[in-house]
DNA sequence: GAAATTAATAGACTGTAGTCTATTTTTAGT
DNA sequence: ACTAAAAATAGACTACAGTCTATTAATTTC
């Protein structure tokens, strides 16, 4: 059932114009400032073949911007032998890095999360949780180590670790090497 | 200068009748589903007027909930000799208590501050930063105690802890005492 | 080829936030 | 009373997200 027999294929360049000038845009006049109509024009496309795609502006902005992440926040490399604190450290100054770029764009996008369930649960499973995933990760190798003590939850920490960079991101505060350094260090001293 | 003579004053009874139909629609409702003619036809007024004394939507809804919130988030009483981990547990679950009946509407409040830095300003100065800033009080005093290595900087250990509860907040997870419970071991053990 | 299927397009339509304008109403000062 | 000032009201207007419909174009299956 379902399967497709037939029928007009997806043009698959309408989709790389759309989230290449969706980013473009974004990124260059904010996410308030650029209209649906504006990124399908610039993609030389009809509006309509956006909500083809993608079901509202956010979930397009998403995916643009995911594809763009993986550079950013790779999953730390364990086998260096390095301290935890110091791969917690390289990722969030690598995380922040990022945001120089799109933190605006991310504001954004969890605003939107707040007004459209539909896409509250997709940018949770494809992008919030596993990020907090990896720092959980990185936490629960930081007791085996012996760098953590054993009587803090990992999840718990990797929360608030979240939290106070989107509470910085979101309030516009300054995301900045001295600021991973002050989390990382009240964590583990 | 700047002076008013004269002039027709203006009605208190629109302004009250505007937040109590605020309120109630919001909470009936939810903020999204809320208009603004919706709000001043249930006040009774014209919508210019609403306009009149509020520059947006979620100024007027900030103020309503505002006004309501002074019972949640009182200062801990410092003077009663209990702990400050037992003082922060006690504020926080406070704070969930407010979320439960509010939560839904702050969440649309921290969306709406991210397409209006004017709201955003308003928002940080008038709610977000005095809560933090009880917390940073409440934690210098730990220090002060002994509960707190002074290792910790307190305004980034608040930073941590209004970012765990935000987080949890905009995603949709748990806030409640347990969660309370986790944060005050997880920075005081 | 013909039929079925699905994408692409164009454009009308709805609902809402916020702006703007013109008119009327209420007040203070003279 | 009269005037100036500012609030209240009614309603037009813009811009945008998202929905819906009708038409045309590109495919696969038979």
């Amino acid at each position: 059932m379902g399967e497709a027999t037939g029928g007009r294929p997806f043009n698959a360049e309408a989709g790389t114009a759309l989230k290449a000038a969706a980013l473009q845009l974004v990124r260059a006049n904010g996410y308030d400032n650029v209209s649906i109509a504006a990124i399908a024009k610039a993609a030389g496309v009809a509006r309509q073949t956006l909500y083809n795609r993608w079901a509202t502006k956010a979930d397009l902005i998403l995916e643009a911007v995911f594809e763009e992440t993986h550079a950013y926040a790779a999953e730390p490399d364990f086998d260096t032998g390095r301290d935890c604190r110091v791969l917690l450290e390289e990722f969030l100054v690598n995380v922040f890095k990022h945001l120089e770029i799109d933190g605006d764009t991310l504001r954004a996008l969890i605003a939107a999360a707040q007004h459209d369930s539909g896409f509250q649960a997709s940018f949770h499973a494809g992008f919030v949780k596993p990020r907090e995933r990896m720092i959980t990760a990185l936490l629960v190798r930081a007791q085996d180590t012996g760098e953590l003590p054993s009587s803090r939850n990992p999840e718990t920490i990797s929360t608030l670790i979240h939290g106070a960079f989107w509470y910085r991101l979101l309030n516009k505060g300054a995301l900045n090497s001295a600021f991973a350094r002050e989390i990382v260090s009240n964590i583990f001293d």
